[in-house]
DNA sequence: AATGAATGAGGATTCATTCAT
DNA sequence: CATGAATGAATCCTCATTCAT
């Protein structure tokens, strides 16, 4: 339907214009006016969409926060080896952080300010689960250390934010040596050490 | 003299309102009134103090970060091995962004957000030198891998910004015991396998 | 015609939501989407029947104070006495007042308003003249005073619209004996005694 | 105090404006930019005076309808008989809702509307009190008809509110002698007939 | 040094109205 | 006829900043 698509198109439009002024400016310097400028709508328009400028920034997490684990699971198989299937995401999310970045700079930015509603942060995590099995299973058969959820992530995935956005700053530039590096660092921290 | 004392002081609460009110609300939702009323003085006499807005906030940002590595390397003597230094240092910093989660939160917000002028960015980074020296010291003596300081940072100190989020959002709760394995996890992640 | 139908039927709903809506929220709380929205049509349609949101309004008062008019004079006959031909009118126009206050309270907030035009108003004062035929009747035959049309209303009728309002407010709740009293003082007040 | 003055001034300037604009345009067409120009302020000040636009409304009818009774009052005396008390109370209302119609109307237009809290309201209604007292007192005499007091105040004085429209319409132009006429009719639909 | 009153510029949001379908 | 999406112009209100005292 032409007149559906167009809809999809604008209310997309609004979404990606937010990514991209907040992460330039942050929450606080960005209007709705300017929004709506980049996104080629009047202001107004934005309200067919979505109710209010918090529930603009709260629907626009989500959907950043669900093509980032679309994105990371993407080639996962459940049947794969622990270390492999761990491999395989792990890969799956630097290359989103790294070169998504835009969305993983947004995000990251959620994820560290009170500008993000809490019913949306819990929207945005429920995602994750299928890493957490997986590390479930490999801590059951005694490859990954028995350590909480949290831990894992803190040491095998969060990393990756703060390269991405050193990264940003351009006061680093990974090539795929250091990637690798990264990800052995990474296993490395929640493996079993045998 | 007491006049002094006292224009510190106000100083003081104004830098600590600042803190509590943008760990809060954020910074977009941060008036200069509002930070005026919690440190009990008039709007007005911010400006005797600061510049403007981004000005507080750029000095409170220095001002935190320098308390943050002040309290990382009290404790530590550039003569320790290599390994006790960064265990000593390591710990500090855990203590900080776990016990000081105040201070902690606010730096996690200003680092991944675009509330602060690159300048103080810059300014803020300075004082982590003795960690880097340790860290050159340690690859010279092949106990630390030929890694980046910011893939080491990555892997050593950040994941503990994550896992103090966590425990401020009600998430975790870290024990001593879970603090130890974080900090052997930390340093698998960047010492040399044998 | 069935679509005839259904064009006056959508015109009377559009007329019908107006009155309520800004009985209830005032004209100025009154959007016309809102008033689309409880007629079960479209924003767009009102200007299919109505010029604009002045145009609107207008056309409900000329409407709600000719049916004011009409049922005032419904039972009246010009041949009856002067004082039987008032009562029967205060009667009509009390009924009104009292049972259909919706009615009554539109056209109370428009007579004290600037919400409707000077040309809408003159429009609707038209309407009154058997009163004032009778008024004249009644001076003529020394039973009523020699009062201008302005005065013997005040007296006579207006009355009734403070009770109206009054009852609307639960503040009172007038039975058949204190209407026949209201009837009474009203007479009084412009008969002349003998 | 010069300062307080000035306040006080700048407050009673707001209020004023108000009544004006309200009274020309209606309350939906009178922005706050507009009371702000006719006040010589800032749009932003009028917020250090009153909390919103609705308080600012509720709190000039609470101002008008207090200087209303006041005038009304002002030159009765308790102990007067209550033909001659009620005759001197009437024609200070007449005075004020004649000579004074830019309050007036304001009243009318709050009384006949939803512009107005249903608080400030009520507020506006208890310094009716000495009204009612004179009428208590004349009941018990034998002088006065057996009414409630809306019904009193239907006949007695509310019709001079339609006198005032009909005046600022310029309909009507009220001379003494009418006016007299006026008081009659009002005492005469309330007096006990002998 | 300190203040509280004052403000202009700007921001979120609403709304009467239009237009493509 | 009828519509729902779209909008530009306004409106209320906030806030960083200034200034007279």
């Amino acid at each position: 339907m032409a007149a559906l698509q167009k809809s999809i198109d604008k209310r997309n439009a609004l979404i990606d214009a937010t990514i991209e002024l907040v992460n330039n400016d942050g929450f606080h310097a960005t209007p709705m006016s300017k929004i709506a400028k980049m996104a080629c709508v009047s202001p107004a328009t934005i309200y067919l969409y979505f109710e209010n400028k918090q529930d603009l920034v709260n629907k626009t997490y989500i959907e950043v926060k669900s093509s980032y684990t679309d994105y990371a699971f993407a080639t996962y198989d459940e049947n794969l080896p622990v270390e492999k299937g761990f491999e395989i995401i792990w890969k799956r999310i630097a290359q989103f952080k790294l070169k998504e970045s835009t969305y993983a700079t947004f995000l990251a930015q959620c994820d560290n300010t009170p500008m993000i509603d809490e019913a949306s942060r819990q929207e945005g995590i429920k995602h994750l689960q299928p890493l957490l099995d997986l590390w479930a299973r490999g801590k059951k058969e005694g490859l990954i250390k028995q350590l909480s959820d949290y831990m894992l992530y803190a040491y095998a995935i969060n990393p990756l934010s703060f390269l991405m956005i050193a990264q940003n700053r351009g006061s680093i530039q990974l090539n795929d040596q250091e990637l690798q590096q990264a990800y052995e660092a990474a296993w490395n921290s929640i493996k079993v050490c045998k």
